[in-house]
DNA sequence: GCCAACGTTGGC
DNA sequence: GCCAACGTTGGC
């Protein structure tokens, strides 16, 4: 079982939308580095930090699990949504997803304190400019994180 | 294959 | 809302 890092704007899709909708595919996934992760790496069973950026409280909020393995995301042929994209060929589809399911909620772990915590450097997240919002995370930072809750 | 222009991300 | 940093696009 592996560890990830998901980055999510609460104002589209929140740790609260998540725990109201108990399972959700994870989509609208659009930048290459993330998809291959997606698309090759999450497995079921996986676990994973949910992550808001964006907003006024910018941090670890809670966990999920992975329900649904590397799946293409149908987003990418629906013109009416805004993950629609017209290049992707539906034989050989460009942009996949996975489904996670609400586990719970966390107390913030904000990006300041993790970037104020060496045992977390080598996070791509703490890096200036990094932008990837689907990520690995190592068992020891996800043990060092679930520390910096304060929850046990 | 280079790289300038452009659009997006995301912290602040 | 600003803007630095980044990824993508497309002309050549």
């Amino acid at each position: 079982m592996a560890y990830w890092l998901f980055k999510t704007e609460p104002d589209t899709f929140s740790i609260d939308t998540l725990k109201q909708m108990k399972v959700s595919p994870w989509e609208g996934v659009r930048n290459y580095q993330a998809r291959n992760m997606l698309r090759d790496e999450v497995k079921l069973g996986d676990q994973i930090f949910i992550y808001h950026s964006s907003c006024k409280d910018v941090g670890v909020v809670g966990i999920a699990t992975v329900t649904k393995a590397s799946y293409p995301d149908h987003f990418q042929f629906d013109p009416e949504s805004p993950y629609f994209d017209p290049k992707s060929d539906p034989n050989n589809p460009r942009w996949f997803m996975v489904d996670i399911e609400y586990q719970r909620h966390l107390r913030l772990v904000s990006l300041k304190r993790m970037k104020a915590n060496p045992a977390l450097a080598d996070m791509p997240l703490v890096k200036k400019g990094s932008r990837l919002s689907v990520m690995p995370v190592t068992e020891a930072q996800w043990q060092e994180i679930l520390t910096m809750t304060g929850q046990f």
